[in-house]
DNA sequence: TCTCTTCCGGAAATCGTTTTCACCATGTTG
DNA sequence: CAACATGGTGAAAACGATTTCCGGAAGAGA
């Protein structure tokens, strides 16, 4: 490996020349440079990463983590959000640092660790629980970070990123509202995650202002995932009085839901109405088709990569948090009630 | 932020005594290890990354980079393979900095300038395209890598981990054939790709090996799209005399092919068998339910990280080049041809 | 008591850069 | 002509760790 001694020796001058070279500095004569970049290029040189971020301070490199998730890359709603942060990373000549977690590396991360060895110049933070106190150790560490799509339920309010639930739900019941739905269940996602907490309150608030009936017996737990949907429907539908629409925090869930009410023999849009969030692709594609609320993550990885480069370039913030609009997506999953 | 300078006097030794302990090295008193520890607690020292790295040559970080696809994130199957390259770093504690590439970087990507910096000890390249020589680069850059899903046409093999395309094929043609086809045609991926090639390949080979009729008109280009599917199959379809099977070079383009079938008043399989690559998750749930030969980029994945941890451990690689087999998968798109 | 290990701490070199400072020519101004 | 900018260069000091080498103290054996 050439290092930029072996440089400056087959340019006859000193490495402080050929490192203003390097960095475009002025007061190189024109001369000088020629003779350095024809060394540089005889001897394949490439300044050592390390060694040059020991000195500037900045490595030029974003960490991503998300620490309550094993298989990060299963998710489309992880790898979404990612492909919005990697090509606004690209813009800025950014790198990605995957964190990846074991399963006891998970139970005790330590941000403070993570970022205090000033390997990243900031972090992205992904999914967190709204219980997971330990990220406050990160606005002790002093590097920049956002959280996307998951933030903690505290006082001071953080660099955050994510869906606009409230907007969402809103619209979602004023649909079913317009349709003549008065009985409205709900299936949850996994309360420990920001975007089923709010959709749930959310869903409460909505209920109140239309002054609908909530019912403990249309509440059931999914968990985020196809087959949590269909035992949480099944739940739902053993009650008395059954409800005539259910939001689905997710769907995953929406899609299993939709099989359970199959499976008893009940048909969607005629016997239940049934609305998602997410609009994943198979929304579409299901028969019937999803009605859903519409995010996009991979907006969200965007909007929190700006977000980021914001901070690393020492702007002050417009604003901390940020949340992105939702959009209702009609389809055949929901009718208007007799 | 603490150095280890801060340590040392806080806790009354030289910085030597601070970096044995935090190396667990040898001689140094119980009592003495103590008092460092305490200090290096107290002060919320954590070692620079960059210093360390710069002096001890290597920085348990590796690579990933896709030189020829835009979306790294938006491919189920670029993620599979980074959740098993990710589980395995994990494993070995190391992390992965991926690459991205924009338009113009992508254009004039260098194997020189991106590993000779000493920023990663190994690389990973996924979906090399065949055709690409700068790959060539990377024996000279003198750090391990490990081509995954994608490899050069070239004398040399370069370590490398991929599918079993011939196997693949091999069963997917004695399938049909065992049902009784006798003319088969083919929907081929991008010819740039080491499978497409592959697999076309192959193809060829099989018809020949069981004596069947090898025709152009039964072939087309479907570019790993469903849209490219869609198009690919109705070409086929004009043809005089038709294939009673199609063979699909992945999924996607399998779906695409059902589709045009479709619109054309055919059914599957009563009218045309087909079989696609890659068991994709939408092959069970589609109607009819795909034929498919399966392959895991999720193993691939894993065992492409097995190798590049042994070559960073400097133990012998007992294959260069890795294969993973095949698995049929038969479900409801081919039948017996009466 | 002397010498020879054995065990451990401290000083200094090193990794490969960037950055600061000093210096020397030149040319410019008072 | 003295004083003073100014552009170009080299020498050396960081940056924050690891690693090597040296030497002192303690303990053992003669």
């Amino acid at each position: 490996m050439a290092t930029i001694k072996d440089v400056a020796k087959q340019a006859g001058v000193t490495i402080g020349t050929v490192s203003r070279v390097l960095n475009n500095k002025k007061w190189v004569s024109e001369d000088c440079r020629k003779k350095v970049l024809v060394a540089i290029k005889d001897l394949h040189y490439k300044p050592q990463a390390h060694a040059r971020r020991l000195r500037q301070k900045h490595s030029r490199i974003c960490g991503v983590i998300a620490p309550h998730h094993t298989a990060i890359f299963r998710s489309p709603f992880f790898t979404d959000i990612m492909q919005g942060l990697e090509e606004i990373a690209a813009e800025h000549q950014y790198r990605l640092l995957i964190h990846p977690l074991n399963e006891t590396a998970r139970a005790q991360v330590s941000y403070r660790t993570l970022l205090g060895d000033g390997s990243v110049d900031g972090m992205f933070v992904l999914n967190a629980w709204s219980t997971d106190a330990s990220i406050r150790e990160l606005t002790e560490a002093n590097v920049p970070f956002v959280l996307v799509n998951g933030k903690i339920t505290a006082q001071e309010e953080l660099p955050y990123v994510g869906f606009d639930n409230r907007g969402g739900v809103k619209k979602a019941i004023a649909h079913l509202v317009d349709l003549g739905h008065e009985r409205i269940g709900i299936i949850n996602g996994r309360m420990t995650t920001t975007n089923a907490l709010e959709r749930f309150q959310a869903f409460q608030e909505m209920l109140a202002d239309h002054q609908l009936e909530f019912h403990s017996d249309w509440v059931a737990d999914g968990d985020f995932e196809e087959e949590g949907g269909y035992k949480a429907c099944l739940k739902i539908l053993s009650a008395v009085r059954r409800p005539s629409a259910i939001l689905c925090a997710n769907d995953l869930m929406a899609i299993g839901a939709m099989r359970a009410l199959k499976d008893k023999g009940l048909s969607v849009p005629e016997d239940m109405s049934i609305v998602g969030f997410d609009n994943m692709e198979e929304a579409a594609y299901h028969e019937p088709a999803l009605t859903t609320v519409a995010f996009s993550a991979y907006e969200m990885g965007k909007l929190a990569a700006h977000k980021m480069f914001q901070m690393i370039a020492e702007e002050p913030l417009v604003e901390k948090a940020t949340t992105l609009q939702a959009e209702l997506i009609e389809r055949q999953s929901t009718k208007k009630i007799n």
